[in-house]
DNA sequence: CCATTAATCACATTATAATGTGATTATTGC
DNA sequence: GCAATAATCACATTATAATGTGATTAATGG
């Protein structure tokens, strides 16, 4: 997970499923302050803001060992 | 990602590599307690949190689409 | 055993994420 | 063009994550 691939990824997956930012901000019950800045990398958004959009998207957020990291 | 799997795979990795909580959170930047209730599913850390942690673990933090959903 | 450290927990404080509001600037469809 | 909606932004407020402190209870090694 790059510098702000998350906003991005959660920018270009709504942008795939053809909604708006007032309208995912609404399905996931999130502000669109909240949404906005998020997507731009903007804010330390909690793991609640990410499952309630990851949810709404279609997207799961995974926390795995590093394959490139020495076993 | 399940209930709390999210702090599960934490505190299994932190086992893994045999290190402590109070030496977790001191190479991680984080306070002890805010360890200790992540690892328990007692919080909703910031990605921030998570970052830091993924980083000394040598976790990664991943967000993609769902294999199960319909594209 | 028992001393030492780790983990758990409660509670107060501080830092900051999330929200609300309103304005401004794109963008889009007619 | 221009009306309507979306996206961007600033700023104040509210909710809450993160920390600090100190205590209690496990766990661990000598």
């Amino acid at each position: 997970m790059l510098v702000n691939s998350l906003g991005e990824t959660i920018k270009d997956r709504r942008k795939e499923l053809g909604i708006t930012q007032p309208h995912l901000a609404e399905l996931a019950k999130i502000s669109t302050n909240t949404l906005y800045k998020l997507e731009r990398g903007q804010s330390n958004p909690s793991l609640n803001v990410l499952y309630k959009l990851a949810e709404v998207l279609g997207l799961e957020l995974k926390l795995e060992v590093k394959k490139t990291s020495i076993e």
